[in-house]
DNA sequence: CGTGTTCTTGAATAACTATGCACGAGAGGT
DNA sequence: ACCTCTCGTGCATAGTTATTCAAGAACACG
């Protein structure tokens, strides 16, 4: 069954970077389609087997084009939505209000949908939710407290980024 | 065949946000689950309308459990990376040379960061990759074809500029 | 060696999802 | 009024994916 016997153990590695690397190149809409490419690269495995690797690479399909893709690249956990929401904060937001714990934002128009979601992605311990338009969002927070230091947070990224002309980047991380 | 016929724009929005807000609830690992909770909600719809809805929702189907997602998490999508890109561009991107498939970016001094950033999270699929300096952005393309591309792309962005003196919003989309 | 266990896999098939087709309801247009 | 276009939908079915069953390979242990 095997070409080589002591390979089999060390095929379905090979196998698996192999996937990774023809989903996040191409579209892949099937695990036949993916199939077939493995073949191309000398990979034999049946649906099945494929079945189960992407479920152990934890990829995900997506339902608009039925592409595979890895979830990974575009999460990542806590620390890289932090990230993502400074990110966010120094591209998008132009103004900052605060009215007790509410939180008024402004951004360039339709833009306030991006920044609310990272805003919400950042799962900030102070901020109740948010409430997001073309151009405005409102964020609450916990209390008046929660709201200034909320405030000085967005601010002091906004800050950073104007003060020298733009520049920063190590401190993205 | 609808219970009040003018009903009948309104409740696919609706029947959508329930599949939102079920989804992000608990696991739902198939159409005909989600199904079943709607009918307790008080919708009907058959499998092949809750597909359709799964596909305008952009959701994603994890393999590792099979449950319904949305990727939101994505911090917006593909479309909002592109309009952060063409922003970025705009704004950062100051000179661009092509040899080859190697693209050569020239921003202000400290800029490269930020916009090498935008250029990989914009995931355009004729780059591979990008290295960046302090005011160099080295972006390497599949090849010379995708590079004269990416080229025109840039350069037509960064002209659009000039010709309405600073950006105009509204042309991002 | 045997024996039992764990891993990996293919074949068949069950389970699930997408889609072609048809139809009814509204919205314009003539 | 009549026609035509677009939408949203169900039904049937084609297409895709997950799982069950069985078997071969490697490994550990007496």
């Amino acid at each position: 069954m095997y070409t080589d016997a002591v390979v089999c153990i060390f095929m379905k590695r090979y196998r698996q970077s192999a996937i990774l690397e023809l989903v996040s190149h191409e579209a892949i809409c099937s695990q036949d389609a993916l199939g077939q490419q493995l073949r191309k690269r000398g990979f034999h495995a049946t649906q099945a087997t494929i079945s189960r690797d992407i479920k152990e690479l934890q990829l995900v399909k997506r339902a608009s084009d039925g592409a595979y893709e890895r979830p990974a690249a575009t999460e990542g956990g806590r620390g890289v939505a932090a990230a993502a929401l400074r990110r966010a904060i120094v591209e998008y937001l132009r103004r900052v209000d605060l009215v007790q714990q509410l939180l008024v934002l402004r951004t360039d128009p339709g833009l306030a949908q991006p920044l609310a979601l990272a805003i919400d992605n950042a799962e900030l311990p102070e901020v109740v939710g948010t409430v997001a338009g073309d151009d405005t969002i409102l964020v609450i927070t916990r209390h008046a407290r929660a709201g200034r230091e909320v405030t000085r947070l967005f601010e002091g990224w906004a800050m950073d980024d104007r003060a020298y002309p733009r520049r920063t980047q190590e401190s993205f991380s």
